[in-house]
DNA sequence: TGCCCATTCCAAAGCGCTTTGGCAAGCTGT
DNA sequence: ACAGCTTGCCAAAGCGCTTTGGAATGGGCA
């Protein structure tokens, strides 16, 4: 059933079909009704293509997601994001296209999308240090948002972030005032600004402590669970191991564990662990009461506010750019404790 | 940058540069090569909504993704499973659109996706026991195919699935001949297939094995770590504890891992884990040396040979259906060793 | 009654592409 | 030299919608 067929079923043109269905206020209230009831008697809804083609917009944002470094990994949070995102989606209308790409490509596809007017706006992941991919969306002109941000970018842009660098801060403030001077940090990847923010934020409250920032224990790389453990191995057999964790994920912080478990290590008695938490929704750190200890940000409430923030943003493109700053939160858990003497 | 303008730019018709660039032979190569250069040179991409409103077709992909009973649980390997339909997908020229749904609403979801135009195909996701969705789908007439099976199906689809019932038949065969009789099973939804062929491995190894089937050892539930958690200190603490656990999915494999640590007992040693691993790309089982003794599948590989289903399948509406069964693979790991007397 | 203005509707153009049906050359073979 | 191809190109229709610019209809008012 398209839009034809329908207004010769009803005996009215196709123009006011497509005025009553939409809420333009030419139509009589009673055509309307009548409008929507047959519409819906019948399925009827636009054909999105016709549509788009008509207006100039396809009501569809865009997702690109870039490979990681091995080219293997898929980020745990994507998922929960999505969720989030999809929501607010389906709340405004618009559907979601996901693209994923190489490392590298992403340029391309970003002048690709644009050019076949695929996609009315952009959700920009995973934001590097001074990216690269920033200039060229602003040059494209294609509405766009961030999750995340890039230190060292020239032109503005909107995003929202969580205050990394507070998060670790005050995660290792925590740790140095249960007594910890000896302090790992398994960071994420540092090519990638959240990661480097966090180091800052480590560093500063490190050195605020009066303590030495050792590169030896600090650690960048996929957040995986194995990664988690690997290192935590690595440096627990150090003659002088680590007497906390400060780790990028909780993915992560669960290899740390198994790590600890493996050295007949107690997690919050011999060696504390504190994490990042996005509260992933298979990994939750809340039920009754936390394991870990950790700085808690919803990644799934980011997707929903970003996607919002892009929504505002292509209704009115030419808006100043929003900045939304999320301060994680302190939650205190179980796989921390005062310093063993 | 259209074709019009491309086409006035080059002193050519319409008709012509779109034949040169999509391969059409009433072209001399002469001309396709100058109309290729020219399109690479403007960066002239077909608009998406024009080609497909001539057309008829979207060549775009849709996945509709529910929400689980709780309605926040994110699948976990919902990620990995994307990647690897995406890489088909960018392979052969589609997009992939991706939409949460309400559980309950998905066939809503359908017809509405149908009746816009706005994707090709389906696939569809964690299929219950005689998914309703099945009739609706084949209804509407739209290729798709399905990432696991419906029992009780009455009408043909095409599928992909792991054969979820001897994988865990293997398993409780490797648990039994270490000398288990007390086998725990922490399956997924029993409203979802997988997880009732899953059982259905389970509880026949233990009958052929001579053991009782006891419901007081065999839960079903969102699979998180925190289930694994939960569920298996329950049965920790019961005077006849099991001295295994069959996992559904190696977060809950986790949780459990975390249940033994507190309750000061080694995996594989004093109690024995085995675990289904869908080989998450964070949460990988094989790194050095597998960790969890595990029936291995990769939903990465499943997404893309699915995906690569559906896609000969757009091409060939007609075709006979497609069942593939993988079989997955037994890993020993370091989770699983002989009972303790 | 006649005029004007809302109200309500419509015909047709246009969005950017593909595709049908044809036309003008340039070849072939006789 | 000419019919009959093939080759290489084009004009125009059409995909299903939105939107512009009118055009009827009917009620209010002088």
């Amino acid at each position: 059933m398209n839009l034809k067929e329908l207004s010769k079923h009803l005996g009215i043109s196709q123009t006011t079909v497509s005025r009553a269905l939409n809420g333009y206020p030419e139509v009589s209230e009673a055509t309307r009704a009548r409008v929507i009831a047959a519409a819906n008697e019948h399925g009827y809804s636009p054909n999105t293509r016709a549509q788009g083609l008509a207006t100039g917009h396809s009501r569809c944002i865009g997702h690109v997601i870039s490979e990681g470094d091995s080219g293997e990994m898929v980020n745990p949070i994507f998922g929960d994001f999505m969720a989030g995102a999809g929501e607010t989606y389906a709340a405004h209308g618009y559907d979601m296209m996901v693209t994923r790409v190489g490392q590298g490509d992403e340029a391309d596809i970003y002048r690709r999308l644009k050019a076949r007017g695929a996609v009315d706006g952009l959700v920009m992941h995973a934001p590097r240090f001074d990216d690269s991919r920033l200039p060229v969306l602003t040059e494209l002109g294609l509405p766009f948002v961030v999750h995340g941000r890039s230190s060292g970018a020239s032109t503005p842009y909107s995003y929202l972030d969580v205050n990394n660098r507070s998060a670790f801060h005050e995660a290792t403030q925590h740790l140095t005032s249960l007594g910890h001077r000896r302090i790992a940090l398994l960071n994420g990847q540092e090519q990638l600004d959240f990661a480097i923010r966090r180091r800052q934020g480590y560093e500063q409250a490190m050195e605020e402590a009066g303590l030495p920032v050792d590169p030896t224990v600090m650690t960048q790389g996929e957040m995986t669970e194995d990664y988690g453990y690997q290192n935590a191995m690595t440096m627990l057999d150090m003659p002088e191991p680590p007497t906390a964790f400060l780790v990028s994920s909780i993915i992560c912080a669960a290899g740390v564990r198994r790590a600890l478990d493996d050295r007949n290590l107690r997690p919050g008695e011999d060696v504390s662990i504190a994490t990042f938490d996005d509260c992933l929704s298979y990994f939750r750190n809340s039920a009754a009461q936390p394991v870990f200890t950790a700085m808690q940000s919803s990644v799934r409430a980011a997707g929903a506010t970003l996607a919002r923030m892009l929504v505002d943003r292509i209704n009115d493109p030419t808006a100043p750019h929003t900045h939304t700053l999320w301060e994680a939160e302190f939650v205190a858990g179980a796989s921390t404790g005062p310093i063993k003497d």
